[in-house]
DNA sequence: CTGAAAGCGCTTACAG
DNA sequence: CTGAAAGCGCTTACAG
């Protein structure tokens, strides 16, 4: 009889089935089966509750709890692009993260697109999830006011915004650059070039100052035609970026890039050329991306942590929730490392 | 006022604040507000409760709703691994197709243990989402007994089962393979070899036998060690059956992979051999993943259409949930192209 | 320690 | 075409 009900596993067992059944009032079964109200149940009632429960299969309606307790047990998160590899592994710690704490996240892929931003932020809403994830901002983003006004708790991953209104969870942008500038200056590059990105973005501004900074400190501090920015970070603005810089300074040993993709167009623009890297030009990346170590060459990158960023976020989302004190003044940044593959090397003797 | 109104969005206006502004019941409001419903009201009604609405800044709460139609408008997806970049196209087409029913995603990385995969499922039923894509069934599931049972409508993606018991989108395995065998016996190879993919996936089990028989068409049946199974579906896996490979049938001239990981994992075995590909060995991959163009040498590969997939499949489901007619009955092929890269050439000559 | 009651915000037969 | 009422399945003050 009861290994039959077990095997149901029915959807409609309610609450008032379970109480029916162990003879007592549903409000009784309700905290019975709540880990924080059941030391209000006798003991013997308890065991009788939870026994009856899962004979009869019952799994509370997590849809009713949230029109009564007004918390949905939902998260949003907004991604640029679901499709690039740097955010899946973000996404997946962010999931394992909040799973641990009761919640189910819904990814929206959100593009870059601000208004399609706003709007997919606002169908989250209108699902009532207790919070949000940004894996999208720009540098001044309104989304984030948007959100705060709505008193949604939100959390920054990956990219932060200026303003510093959300506790954010990041790779340090500034001083993985200056691994890779650390690098080419440690092996004799002295004429070293970088190509930036989108500087509505706190990486491709985190990044181009890391570069400059770094520079600095080795005594070459880059004119203004050692750095292009390109347009997004993909391959083919890495790519006319990459030829534009190749035409502004020929003279360059070592290109810093801000981000894998645009490594690879770059790769790109010097093979069009028959220039070879690393014999002509070095080349850097930035995040280790899958498959950047079979390129040709290997490329050499900062590697990030994205996995540890998701699950960095989604504890400090966890916190926020929660109404820890202090969670939404904290921000998180992950130290990243470098990975030298064969894209790098020491320069080319000069002839003269 | 009613700019005040509609810039503070709120979140705590109900169904009853607009009933009572427009002196009208709520559920005059209720079938007002749905398209489907609007019909029988009459018309300066509508627009009247439209206009209140829309000043409040009325969103219906969906929580709500849902416990009362019983539907919660959620799809559940599995996959084995959102990290691995075929998913991700497949879950973002998904849930394009899916939201455009009105439907949000809840993706959850499931792993290749079964007992997690029952978990999860269970977990999303207990979230009571309305339909399940399965990017994770292996040829024989139990998993998807399991969802019949409850009677929760489902369809796979990528993969299918073999017992045919759920609707099904995937690539054209058979047919993709065909394609590369077709296109290396045209360049002259006699002598083909096989790393198969996991026989208990659909893929793996489908691919091997598009192998055998596109060989058998070509008047050139493989023999037993002209093909070995990977343990899994990674470049170590490759390397390790690529290794097996190349000491079980030296002559190959070509080797066609079941997915482009184990391809990349062949070549690497390939270059620990001193052996160079295409020159000595022509190697084909099968699903054209970001990047394989730029590893060297670049792969020839089967491309499959992983976003259409997804988009497919969010259909069919989406047909499945209207209960439309003959929908549990479809199952659909997507035909798959080949792309010619640099990872094959004409065999060598032999020297005899 | 337990019960009775109210109510979260919708939708939908049922009347009229 | 519109209203009044019931109810989806929970949780939680309020009593006792």
């Amino acid at each position: 009889m009861s290994r039959k009900a077990t095997a149901m596993a029915d959807q409609s067992i309610t609450l008032r089935c379970v109480a029916e059944r162990a003879q007592v009032h549903t409000s009784t079964v309700s905290r019975a089966l709540d880990p924080a109200r059941r030391h209000l149940i006798a003991d013997a009632v308890v065991a009788r509750v939870e026994t009856l429960a899962r004979e009869l299969g019952y799994r509370r309606n997590p849809i009713a709890a949230s029109l009564r307790t007004r918390r949905s047990k939902l998260v949003g998160v907004l991604v640029p692009d679901i499709a690039n590899p740097v955010f899946s592994p973000i996404i997946s710690g962010l999931g394992e993260a909040l799973a641990a704490g009761g919640y189910s996240t819904i990814v929206a892929d959100a593009g870059s697109d601000a208004k399609r931003q706003k709007h997919l932020i606002d169908e989250l809403m209108s699902r009532r999830v207790d919070g949000l994830v940004l894996a999208t901002v720009r540098r001044n983003d309104p989304a984030l006011r948007h959100c705060r006004e709505a008193k949604v708790p939100v959390v920054l991953v990956n990219r932060r915004d200026e303003s510093d209104r959300a506790p954010w969870v990041v790779s340090d942008d500034r001083r993985g650059i200056g691994l890779a500038v650390s690098h080419l200056c440690s092996i004799g590059h002295i004429r070293i070039g970088h190509i930036a990105g989108p500087r509505h973005l706190s990486t491709g501004a985190q990044r181009r100052a890391g570069f400059i900074e770094a520079m600095r400190a080795y005594g070459l501090p880059p004119v203004a035609s050692d750095i292009t920015e390109a347009a997004s970070y993909d391959r083919e603005a890495g790519e006319a970026a990459g030829n534009a810089l190749l035409d502004a300074a020929p003279d360059l040993t070592a290109i810093v890039a801000a981000n894998d993709l645009l490594a690879l167009g770059l790769l790109r623009a010097l093979k069009a050329r028959n220039l070879s890297c690393p014999a002509h030009v070095s080349v850097t990346g930035h995040n280790d991306m899958p498959l950047v170590d079979m390129v040709e060459p290997p490329l050499t990158t900062v590697r990030i942590g994205p996995r540890a960023m998701g699950l960095e976020a989604g504890a400090l989302l966890l916190a926020l929730l929660r109404g820890e004190p202090g969670a939404d003044e904290r921000r998180v940044l992950l130290a990243p490392d470098l990975v030298v593959r064969a894209s790098t090397a020491a320069p080319l003797r000069r002839k003269s």
